[in-house]
DNA sequence: AATAGTTTTGCAAATGTTTTCATTTTTGAC
DNA sequence: GTCAAAAATGAAAACATTTGCAAAACTATT
């Protein structure tokens, strides 16, 4: 366990070339004759040498990470998305590097310094709204940067993902034009998550269109939660008057509020509409099936990931990012009031 | 755009100091005077500056980086996993590297490699099933691994993790102990996935106990997914003869079965038992709640961190790692056979 | 005011690579 | 078998830091 770890030079000793040749060897390989190229593998097999990236990244020489940072893994709603954007990246060959600041944006500005210093080739992050700080730091490095999940014209960086106050106008329309007039609101903290003020903003401006509105008592914020959107519908439902729809913020509270319907005995939709925004997995063979707004993770993720490599290896800024439309998916779960 | 990021030494020729003092006011604070900290400190928010990891990173000095490979990010199991371990490993000032590798085990290697060529502090896998070559080299490099999920005394490397056949244990006795006879599964195909694998012996073992086995027709398997395993499912029951109890590798699928039972209007658990494993988030707000076996994530990923932390700062190969034992749930969709 | 400690600082070497440029070797044509 | 051109290799400088050691600048003591 002594012997510390084989380094280029040693390498290039055992294969009895130089370390140049060896380098150029692993960079450039047709520039080195096979018969020596041979020989370094054999002696690369043979010392167990694994080249040091750290070493390279100080020529200037991209590392091949992009940072990562989320609110958090831990949401149906971003392991997809996370999962669509890695995949993607890996196989142009960077890998990512991953952190959550739990919906707190100074540990986000932290958190993007650290990896600045570890010279990730470029950034992604989630939504539109961060601190100045954070925002100032990526321009000044000038570090390729893509905002993901949301989009806008106006903003201040490359961005891929819907427009979130549409969708909410979306679900906020449908639920109208269903006839209903006494909706509910179950949202998660709009604080630090600009999708989700967006979504309620368009909620609030498509009822507000038939002069509806949102009575405080009937506008609820809940944790991105099963457990926590089911007792809060629970106690909604159990006052005297009750909304005849509930709007979720999302599908996650969405199931929920199912699930606090079905343990009510009310009827969906026969008493009660309930709409999700998201269409997350499993939300189509939910019984009965839930209508909400398609956000495509998938499909955002891997755009964003073919930007940011674009912005990475062409350092043109051209691009400016790209809208993928919501779409709203009429399921069993909204039906006309009665 | 044109001038060149700081370095270390512009910002040493800024604050009127050298190199060395600027390196030593980062590392050692305590050996610079606090009058010239302020100098550097106003230089270097001046320039913008930011240390160069990769440069430390090459005097052997931890670069704060933890290799976190996955199968796939996107299940609810694995989010909430990498979540706490990703937490816990911040809090020790360590960023992670994840990467995923779908189920493939020479892509897991291919990645491991990469990593190492970061010079990652230390690794974490999941699961106790990878190739040689993969083992072979985090030995060789004898890099600080931890592997998650699973735990067993004779693994090659210390784990963290729960007793996956224990798990399916639990079940399959539950199941047969409510006098079940006509017992099915469905699981994940367990091919380059120990952890379904053995969740599945143990069932298997629990009804053999009881002189039982799984029919061939009564064994499904679907990939991880609710839509699967409801469309499955729902050709399952439709059969003449039918199981009175369903076994599911996790709760997904379980989710996806109790849909596919609810649109074909038989009653859980009156007709038919459910079960999953996992127990994840949603699962014990479901209506009916789910039958399942605890195997707590986040408990893991917080025991992991701690884990591979230690071994990182004290080289001590000491630990072993650690058993998290799973813990039957009954709820309400598992019930006596009529 | 001189001395002995102590605290701060700077110099220079070291880290593991890549790359430019020069040198050596090989090849192909005659 | 020569020679020029082409291909392959090596030496050394460069990259952005850290660190051991020595020098310089302070403090405290007399």
């Amino acid at each position: 366990m002594k012997e510390k770890k084989a380094d280029i030079i040693a390498v290039a000793k055992a294969a009895r070339v130089s370390a140049s040749t060896v380098s150029r060897s692993f960079n450039h390989p047709e520039l080195v004759k096979a018969a020596t190229r041979k020989k370094i593998d054999a002696a690369v097999r043979r010392l167990g040498y694994i080249r040091n990236r750290a070493a390279q990244t100080i020529h200037g020489i991209r590392g091949g990470t992009i940072g990562l940072i989320v609110p958090t893994v831990d949401h149906a709603i971003f392991a997809e998305l996370i999962q669509s954007f890695s995949e993607n990246v890996e196989e142009q060959g960077f890998t990512i590097l991953l952190a959550s600041h739990g919906y707190r944006l100074e540990r986000e500005y932290a958190i993007a310094r650290k990896m600045l210093e570890h010279r990730v080739d470029g950034m992604a992050l989630i939504g539109l709204e961060h601190s100045d700080d954070t925002y100032g730091l990526l321009q000044q490095q000038n570090t390729p940067t893509v905002l993901l999940w949301n989009y806008s014209d106006d903003a201040p960086m490359p961005c891929v993902g819907s427009d979130n106050y549409l969708a909410g106008h979306l679900i906020g329309e449908h639920v109208v034009r269903l006839g209903h007039r006494s909706i509910a609101a179950v949202f998660p903290p709009i604080s630090g998550n600009d999708r989700a003020l967006q979504r309620l903003s368009g909620v609030e401006d498509a009822l507000a269109a038939q002069g509806l509105k949102i009575a405080e008592s009937w506008r609820l914020e809940t944790p991105y939660s099963v457990s926590a959107a089911k007792e809060k519908v629970t106690g909604l439902i159990s006052l005297s008057r009750r909304p005849t729809a509930i709007i979720c913020g999302n599908d996650v509270l969405a199931w929920g509020a199912l699930h606090a319907l079905r343990r009510a005995g009310v009827s969906v939709p026969g008493d009660v509409t309930i709409t999700g925004i998201g269409d997350f997995h499993g939300s189509k063979d939910f019984e009965p099936s839930l209508t909400t707004v398609r956000i495509p993770a998938r499909t955002i993720g891997s755009k964003a990931a073919r930007l940011i490599v674009a912005l990475i290896s062409k350092e043109g800024d051209s691009e400016i990012g790209e809208l993928v439309s919501p779409e709203l998916l009429m399921r069993s779960t909204s039906g006309p009031v009665r």
